[in-house]
DNA sequence: TCCGTACATTGACCTATGGTAAGAATTATT
DNA sequence: AATAATTCTTACCATAGGTCAATGTACGGA
């Protein structure tokens, strides 16, 4: 028996009995990433869902201005895929980088698919990840419209509390939408509030 | 035969024929609304995708300081829901309100998940719905990220060019994330390029 | 028609965050 | 260990956008 993460992901939201699951973990590629590996660059089509088996993903898009602007991070038992490029089958507008040495499967929406014919559940486990993301996606807009850059800091903390501590701040800052120096002076006001107390 | 907008979007959006989609519209309630009615309120469960047949609605959230903040409008042929309550079976955190008198068709979750197992057909089109909300919400946040007050108020008028004449300002400037008065500058300001010109 | 309410504009001022630049600290590379 | 390359911090000033208050404007109800 295996013990890969992606085998307890899916065990445990997923109702099937787990020869079903291995048939699907026997079609999935098992790939490793180095350090800055790209994994999906704009403009090319994005044809899989990435599951973090181990290591650490991130998904940015790069502005008129140059900019880069980061979608989303994909720690440990998180899936990271372009659903737009995959879906309406168009080049994807987004980079999707390996920040660590990163071990990675590739599921294949054709093959989610094609198991969906034989076991419901996985159609069930399929839709429940869309809504998972679409709910992730509605508090980062909530997030962006209305708090402020230190609320902002404080809510990324507490959702990824070991990101913390293994991304470098400049990309925090860039998940956050404010400057690596803002970020400081955010971080500097608030060593000096526990510091008061 | 009818000639609903909703009837018209199936037909183009499902490859059913059309004595399925009477079957759906039959099982759909239709329901008017006043303008500044409520078709759902912060706490309550949302059990309906709301198809906008007729008129204008918003969808929106209150923050801990009294503020509200537009997550978007869906005026004619647009569905609303807040998909985050209904899967997951939660009290929704947002509101949904008519901006005007509006006609809308309250398709439930059940009834598609229902209709589903005759016809696949139905599956993938809430699956599309699915992907283009997610298309859309992603949309957002880049622009959240990255975009100035000018520039998303440039790209509301360009992808709800109608809108601009139909909401008031207020609600615009609380979609944007801005407050009104910074939308009166923003506006101002972009009259004054035009007629440079 | 008048009034009241909601909406829009404008100006004066304020605050949070951005831009730039330099130096300190950390991390990677040889 | 030494060097190079990032990253982080800090200080200074600039600016977009927020806040508050006053005034103007449009619209709906009696």
């Amino acid at each position: 028996m295996n013990n890969f993460r992606l085998t307890t992901y899916l065990t445990s939201n997923i109702g099937a009995d787990k020869s079903i699951i291995d048939q699907l973990l026997s079609h999935c590629a098992i790939r490793q990433y180095k350090k800055g590996d790209f994994l999906l660059r704009q403009g090319e089509k994005c044809e899989y869902s990435f599951f973090v088996e181990n290591g650490l993903l991130r998904q940015f898009s790069i502005d008129d201005k140059g900019k880069e602007h980061i979608i989303q991070f994909a720690p440990e038992n998180w899936f990271m895929s372009d659903r737009e490029s995959v879906y309406f089958n168009q080049p994807s507008t987004y980079f999707i980088q390996a920040l660590e040495y990163t071990t990675v499967f590739l599921v294949a929406e054709t093959l989610l698919l094609e198991l969906a014919k034989t076991d419901a559940a996985f159609l069930a486990f399929n839709n429940k990840l869309l809504h998972n993301h679409i709910r992730h996606l509605q508090r980062r807009i909530t997030q962006l419209q209305s708090a402020t850059a230190e609320e902002r800091y404080l809510y990324f903390t507490k959702i990824y509390p070991d990101l913390t501590l293994r991304v470098p701040q400049i990309l925090i800052a860039s998940y956050l939408g404010i400057t690596p120096e803002s970020l400081s002076r955010v971080r500097k006001e608030l060593a000096g509030k526990n510091h008061k107390k």
